[in-house]
DNA sequence: CGATGTCTTGAAGTGGTTCAAGTCACGTGG
DNA sequence: CCACGTGACTTGAACCACTTCAAGACATCG
């Protein structure tokens, strides 16, 4: 375990030189580059984009990598850790709208209005690269291969959000939770983790915000479904014993409506 | 009121040579130019994004403009009328995701996978603008203010589903509704319709389903809001007698959670 | 070793659903 | 033009899934 968890700021600078002179990592020697933006780019094309990429950021636990209204001007890619973005009411409602975890794009939904329009807040000490918007447009003019993955990314965060509608606007909580789980189970997979037996990033509270549930009703659903030996669950630890049943809770049809 | 009720279809291919020499509309003088794909186009650039629109396209009410699970090669702008988009579970259930109307882009949810993500379905005889995706991303390597325009509409319709799973995740029936309601008549009111007096285009059904709702609580939270003199309604035809009162209604704060 | 925040569990309450009858609007055919 | 049928909507009454409220257990950390 690396700790990134003190940092020391007065010495930002220098730390900046150390990166740009030898830390600083590259897409091609990323081991997310099958996930995240470079997808499908040749090595002199990831270099290109490595250009742009200008520094890679800590972001501490709880602390906001964006906010809600803050200026755009570039979207972030996770390198480590874990965020979730929520939006706020003016009445001071919160929503979260998404758990991102590696290798995922943040701030995409800031492009139309060129203010972001939710808070990105790290639920773990994590690390972002940061893509400015405006060289990557550049880029896309000469990468189409760039450009269409750039489509497919967001057009994926498009049908997320819109599973996530379905979620809360026909399950019920037994299956809006146990489709919680597979998803996070099947990200966990295609990035090499074990799709089984994982940490819970986020809090109850989040949890059950994110899926329109009181914390109280994710505690509920944990304990029956712990009865129900589809999981092992000790704190924030847990371990999918039934994801085959787990996975059709999840399809399984909404008599309401 | 033009009726595109009955169209001959033995007779399609003559109708498409007729279009193409005469009777086809351009993006330059479309109403909509300023709300579409086109914003921001300069005389000569639209009349290239003009080039490779193949055709528009009659979609009778009750008929799909494409299904899910579709091939996808084409965008399509609304031209006339009005789309709901829907989801179905393997279980059957259904969740619509969007209503759409005149100068919307619809199909963008189909990129990330190159097969359609849902149904969009005419809620009256409609009419849309077939965009070749293929083309469109040609266009895009020279025309940098078309790209940047389709990247905004691209993260709109992200930020409007985030606001819909605001709406799911947070408000109770009442807020949302009246938000449902707000959002219509903002909607009207750029494309120059009256804000407050327009028809429902969708079913008590339709909307209860998009809402979360049941039909029923649809029907009685019109009743609730014609008592509380918030609305008048008859049929599908709603004129809203105060919209401020909506507005304060649909931003309210829920005590839930 | 308290102090604080996170989580669990129980009991009571309720907003919205479900179920069941209507009513209304509209198209169709006699 | 009316009778009829059908689908869309309304309204009432009973119910229930999830929330709310309350208390306590547990974990973490100065």
């Amino acid at each position: 375990m690396i700790s990134i968890a003190h940092i020391d700021k007065t010495s930002a600078p220098r730390v900046q030189d150390a990166r740009s002179l030898h830390s600083r990592d590259h897409c091609s020697t990323c081991s997310l580059h099958s996930l995240c933006l470079p997808t499908g780019l040749c090595e002199s094309e990831m270099n290109r984009l490595d250009k742009i990429i200008g520094r890679r950021r800590k972001v501490l636990k709880d602390e906001a990598l964006y906010r809600m209204d803050d200026p755009f001007t570039t979207l972030y890619a996770v390198r480590l850790g874990h965020f979730k973005t929520h939006q706020v009411t003016p009445a001071g409602d919160e929503q979260i709208t998404g758990f991102h975890m590696a290798g995922e794009l943040l701030g995409m939904d800031a492009i139309s209005t060129d203010r972001h329009h939710c808070y990105a807040v790290a639920l773990e000490d994590s690390e972002v690269c940061e893509i400015p918007f405006a060289q990557l447009e550049q880029l896309f003019a000469e990468m189409p291969t760039l450009l269409r993955h750039f489509h497919r990314l967001m057009s994926q965060e498009i049908t997320r959000d819109q599973n996530t509608m379905l979620l809360l606007g026909n399950m019920r909580a037994e299956q809006r939770f146990a489709a919680f789980l597979v998803n996070l189970s099947s990200r966990y997979k295609v990035r090499g983790y074990s799709p089984t037996s994982f940490q819970l990033r986020m809090s109850r509270e989040d949890i059950g915000n994110y899926l329109g549930l009181t914390i109280e009703s994710i505690s509920r659903l944990l304990a029956r479904f712990k009865k129900q030996a589809l999981l092992k669950v000790s704190n924030r630890e847990i371990e999918l014993l039934d994801l085959p049943m787990l996975k059709q809770l999840a399809m399984q049809g909404n008599t309401a409506h």
